[in-house]
DNA sequence: TTCTAATTGCGAATGCGAATCAATTATAAT
DNA sequence: ATTATAATTGATTCGCATTCGCAATTAGAA
């Protein structure tokens, strides 16, 4: 099955810096992998001590950055000071809305502006290797 | 001169919300305007007290925030935690690319980037208030 | 099975920024 | 000018999220 796979991507991943693939580690794959939330560290810790599991926050903290370093996991920055984390498995690229009011987070593509993007730095002779792009206001609900 | 009217313009901002022009505001509010780099609270509060000026660093930060509040500054978030603050007087709207290595800020606009991310907005219903747009890679200095 | 380097969990340390509060000061009314 | 008063300041403390340090544990190669 599909999980089988991406364990071992991750199990590759780690191997690749000399790092072991640990429950722990693997408890924080899965919690972030099956949920497609956007959610703090504190609250991934909670989900899965919530399921039995016991994993530190320390551990969860330090899991995560692992997680973003080798592409399995994306950290958003909302703005003001806290972070979230999603899967990137299965999931496309993508940039955010976000409402100030509920907190809610809207996804949007635009490959217009990549295109643009990407020629403007082209343009300055600077080698883009990651974007940030949130636009902040009121969504529907709130309003 | 233009200084003396950022200073009244400064002044009737403050008086709007019931604060008062003090020479620490007056200091801070100066040494953003006649600088127009990146610079985080921590340095602008070395570079006033450089001067001869005596401003505690609690007071810079007030200060900054009243700034940012009022429009006269703008407080950037680098993507890793940290904050840097830019005087928004005679500074045109700008998103920025950001070098990794070196740390070089450099600013850029583009009109249809606006204008898709405005369309994009519209049809979700979203009241966009603000937004944050930042590249990050190697500038052409580091390659 | 053994060995060794990596990992874990805990608590302590860090660092940024905001909050506290007594002393000071800007402003408006007298 | 003087006074009254509400805002401001600086020094310090506090709060919080994240990282660090370390002894005990464990994964995984030989």
């Amino acid at each position: 099955m599909k999980n089988q796979i991406l364990l071992n991507q991750f199990k590759e991943a780690l191997k690749q810096e000399g790092l072991k693939l640990t429950p722990q580690r693997r408890a924080v794959l899965e919690e972030i992998v099956q949920n497609n939330k956007h959610r703090e560290c504190e609250e991934i810790y909670r989900a899965i001590n919530k399921k039995q599991k016991n994993v530190s926050l320390a551990t969860v903290y330090r899991t995560l950055n692992v997680l973003v370093e080798n592409n399995f996991a994306r950290k958003m920055d909302l703005g003001d000071g806290r972070y979230v984390f999603e899967s990137k498995v299965d999931s496309p690229h993508h940039d955010h809305m976000i409402c100030v009011s509920c907190g809610d987070i809207i996804e949007f593509i635009s490959e217009e502006i990549e295109l643009i993007q990407a020629r403007i730095a082209k343009k300055h002779k600077f080698i883009m290797q990651k974007h940030l792009h949130q636009l902040f206001g009121i969504c529907k609900k709130c309003q």
